[in-house]
DNA sequence: GCGGACTGCTTACCT
DNA sequence: ACAGGTAAGCAGTCCGCG
């Protein structure tokens, strides 16, 4: 039992008495599940080496309990704390002062007051603290009458902190517990013991590294530690069920669970594949075509299949779901209870946003690949939509089957196929690329410092403040509240472009405009990591205590960074930093390395890409609970500075800089020479590595910042920001302008643009013609666009693809939600527009869409001093003509 | 009552 | 529930215009 779940029944997520009545069987499948349960939570480990995956809170025995990862037998350990570690939070008053409080006194929940000395990291100095144990979590905090809640009305200047923590996390960052880690455990012992491995630089890092401190590498040669030691291959399974719905357009809720589970696939990763299925009257066994291995099961009532289903969850180690927590995972839970099967035989422990699993692991993708860093990062933006279906299709390149019907109205084969091949899209998306997606997540949770289901439920700055509390217990530094840190030191003075933000960020160069050959794009390795690092920047040393250090100043704000301490942020960040630029991605790239231990190092480089690009936004973040402002204003200032400085220095050495952006410059036609000095500059005066980062036979710029084409010698080309490559431009402007870039990337000189200028203006022109003879099917026609938010909730302007949406009839608009892909066509009345279903080709309006022509191809035109008017046949002077 | 200048909203993108 | 900067298209508002 997690202490989510303790928590929820307190909140009280009710579930309505059965209403089903059991068959002879239940009380079969009761006890049958009861007996697994019991066997496996008992602490009955003799021996063995595990790794340590996770940790929650169970709430009857009141105690921590470890999860850990057994690779000899595959199964799940359960560890329970034996060390009588309580949960507890810091106060600034005194033990006298709270025992005279009447919402302490006579509570038996707590257990005792301690005053202990920590360093409190805002002002450098000790501070004495009272620490009050409690007997269970939720007496710290999570309802209202909490400690954490009623101590700051105690006194005006009374203070609570660490109070916001989950029990588990505290858990682990006290024992020093290293999620990811391999462990011994034996019977008897107190405490699981650490299968340590050596802190050790290798040596072509300790070269690397020979000009860091000895503090930063030691610190270094951990981080080493924790990414080095070996991944064990898992056993998983995932996991995916059918629901009768009653009709097509409604998902069941899996809160009210009303209707029976017909069909329940896993597919594992020995090779299994079983779908269970439930018998009903006037089905069909029907045709469809299915593996060969595929086995098939049928259940005569729901209670068998859901037992069968539930001691599947009791069998495997890890179970992989895509949105389990919301769906599979939560109408098992509320079905079950329908169906008479008690809480306490039912292997899942519900919480209000996640379902875990009692004796195993529960990840579910869906939460994983929604995480917009991981999308980015991790996948290189390959899918955009968050369905299975689209990020199947964008990663593994195959679908969802598609079915016309309601499922209840499937044959057991044709239903067995469409669940089984949801179950198997789950399981590629987790085994791909020899279980990246796995490793990845234990990669994370290892930096930082977060349970696996945790961590691949959440987002960016819960690792990073995973990441930063672990460290703040190892050094006893006392983590300040959001407020503290604010009040210390949360003003900014540099003035955003944009209106609304809190402080001025990257800045783009404006580029110019025209073809250019031989350019070279130079870029700071991890610009603003590197910043971090270099300028010590951390939420304590940014603005610290110290009048000596007010002279080290950050270019253009008040702000001073410390000269006497390392910042918190800035070891851990910048460590990690030389970590990936300096050991992963090198290693990575090593063709003399073998296979598997290449992809490790790739996995590794990639996780830490991902926590690096999110180190310095999270500071910038509200919600981030070491929210300081000056520190992501100091990094951006630094990050101007930088560039700025560069190209200053790129035109002393008489470089031509014709773009730039935030952490990168576009040199025309630099000798070796003069990129060579400017990168040595750089590493002498900047401190930051500048490196040549790609080399393009030629760009083609318009005026438009982050737009451009740039050729490489190959023929390759990297299109960035045109409208031509956006994914809601319209099929037959991204074909025409794809044939366009086409031409482009077949031109090697100087002398072949002028048969290539002839070329995109032909094709320019056919698409014109196209267009105007209507040739071109109303789907290639259509703009694409995700609706940001349920329609109902624009309320200061209507946007087009809102207004195609609500010319629809209500009941249609049902399933249109925020997260919808719009489809529609611009046409000549009334509204302008309709959606591409509604839509005929007779009343499109030509005139729009020789408009999108134009301005699709705009800044291709621009560069290549091609008139569009002129393209289409009309004289210059026509359109000026026209208005006069 | 209409249209141009302007601001703001929305989406998709770049780093 | 990481940041700010840019482009494009449209919605909505204000104001002048006899």
């Amino acid at each position: 039992m997690s202490e989510q779940d303790s928590l929820d029944r307190f909140l009280g997520e009710e579930v309505k008495p059965s209403e089903v009545e059991a068959k002879d069987s239940s009380s079969d499948w009761f006890e049958r599940l009861k007996k697994i349960l019991d066997e496996r939570s008992a602490p009955a480990v003799k021996f063995s080496r595990a790794y340590l995956l996770s940790a929650s809170y169970d709430g009857d025995l009141r105690c921590a309990v470890l999860k850990f990862y057994d690779p000899a037998e595959n199964r799940i350990l359960l560890w329970y704390d034996t060390t009588g570690h309580t949960p507890y939070c810091f106060t600034n008053l005194t033990p006298e002062e709270l025992q005279a409080l009447p919402e302490i006194s006579g509570r038996e929940n707590v257990e005792g007051f301690e005053v202990v000395e920590k360093h409190n990291p805002l002002t450098d100095s000790p501070i004495k603290v009272t620490k009050i144990l409690a007997r269970d979590p939720l007496t710290i905090g999570g309802r209202p009458s909490s400690l954490r809640e009623r101590l700051p009305k105690a006194r005006e200047d009374a203070k609570v902190w660490e109070a916001d923590i989950k029990y588990h996390e505290n858990y682990l960052y006290d024992l020093g517990f290293e999620i990811g880690m391999p462990y011994t455990l034996r019977e008897g012992e107190t405490l699981p013991k650490p299968d340590v491995g050596e802190a050790k630089l290798p040596s072509g890092l300790e070269e690397a590294l020979k000009g860091e401190d000895e503090d930063f590498r030691n610190y270094t040669a951990e981080w080493v530690r924790l990414l080095e030691c070996p991944v064990p291959s898992f056993k998983f399974a995932s996991l995916d069920i059918e629901v009768e719905a009653p009709s097509l357009d409604r998902i069941p809720n899996a809160r009210e669970a009303l209707y029976p589970v017909i069909a329940v696939s896993v597919v594992d990763s020995e090779g299994r594949k079983r779908v269970l299925l439930l018998r009903r009257q006037g089905v069909e066994e029907g045709s469809a075509e299915l593996d060969e291995n595929v086995e098939l099961e049928f259940y005569d009532d729901e209670v068998s299949l859901l037992g069968a289903t539930l001691e599947i969850l009791t069998h495997y180690p890890i179970i992989v779901t895509f949105n389990g927590d919301d769906f599979d995972l939560r109408y098992l839970w509320h079905r079950a209870q329908r169906l008479g099967f008690p809480k306490g035989v039912i292997p899942i422990d519900m919480g209000r946003e996640s379902a875990l699993l009692t004796l195993g692991i529960h990840i579910d993708l869906y939460k994983f690949f929604f995480n917009r860093a991981i999308q980015v990062y991790a996948f290189d933006q390959k899918y955009r939509e968050n369905t299975l279906e689209d990020v199947a299709s964008a990663i593994l390149g195959v679908g969802k089957l598609p079915i016309g019907k309601n499922v209840s109205e499937l044959s057991y084969r044709e239903l067995a196929a469409y669940c089984l091949r949801d179950a198997e899209l789950t399981y590629q998306l987790a085994a791909l690329e020899g279980c990246l997606t796995l490793k990845l997540i234990l990669a994370l949770a290892r930096v930082s410092r977060m349970p696996v289901e945790d961590v691949s439920r959440q987002g960016v700055s819960a690792w990073i403040k995973s990441m930063m509390y672990y460290e703040h217990r190892r050094r006893n530094l006392l983590i300040p509240s959001q407020s503290e840190i604010l009040a210390f030191k949360g003003y900014t003075t540099t003035q955003p472009v944009i209106k609304g933000k809190k402080y001025r960020g990257a800045v783009v160069i404006e580029p110019k405009s025209g073809v250019n050959f031989n350019v070279v794009v130079l870029d700071f390795a991890s610009l603003y990591p590197s910043i971090i690092k270099r300028w010590n920047l951390s939420y304590e040393s940014v603005r610290c205590p110290h009048p000596e250090c007010r002279e080290n100043r950050i270019p253009e704000t008040p702000h001073w960074v410390c000269r006497r301490k390392r910042g918190i942020t800035s070891l851990i960040i910048g460590s990690l930093r030389d970590l990936r630029v300096k050991w992963y991605k090198v290693k990575a790239k090593d063709k003399s390395l073998p296979q598997e231990v290449r992809s490790w190092y790739d996995v590794v480089q990639r996780t830490l890409k991902v926590v690096l690009n999110a180190a310095y936004g999270v500071f910038g973040a509200e919600h981030f609970v070491l929210y300081c402002p000056p520190v992501a204003e100091a990094t951006a200032s630094i990050g101007r500075y930088a560039i700025t400085k560069t190209i200053e220095k790129a035109q002393q050495l008489g470089i031509e800089v014709i773009y730039g952006d935030t952490d990168s410059v576009f040199l025309r036609n630099p000798t070796e020479e003069q990129i060579a000095e400017l990168v040595n500059w750089s590493e002498r005066e900047l401190g930051m590595e500048l490196d040549v980062d790609k080399v393009y036979r030629y760009t083609v710029f318009s005026s438009r910042k982050k737009n451009y084409v740039g050729v490489y010698p190959d023929g390759s080309v990297d299109i960035k920001g045109l409208t031509g490559k956006k994914r809601n431009t319209p099929e037959f402007l991204k074909r025409a302008f794809s044939e366009a870039v086409g031409i482009l990337s077949t031109v090697e000189s100087k002398e072949a643009f002028s048969t290539a200028r002839e070329k995109i203006k032909a094709i320019v022109k056919e698409c014109y013609e196209r267009l105007k003879g209507r040739r071109y099917p109303l789907e290639d026609l259509a703009f694409t666009i995700v609706l940001g938010k349920d329609v109902e909730d624009y309320e200061k302007t209507t946007p087009q693809h809102v207004k195609a949406v609500k010319a629809l009839p209500a009941e249609a608009r049902e399933k249109i939600g925020a997260g919808s892909v719009i489809r529609f066509v611009k046409v000549r009345r009334d509204p302008g527009v309709k959606l591409l279903f509604q839509a005929s080709p007779e009343e499109i309006d030509l005139e729009k869409y020789v408009e999108h022509i134009q301005s699709t191809f705009e800044p291709l035109l621009e560069a290549l001093e091609i008139d569009f008017d002129e393209i289409l046949g009309v004289p210059k002077t026509s359109r000026l003509e026209r208005f006069l």
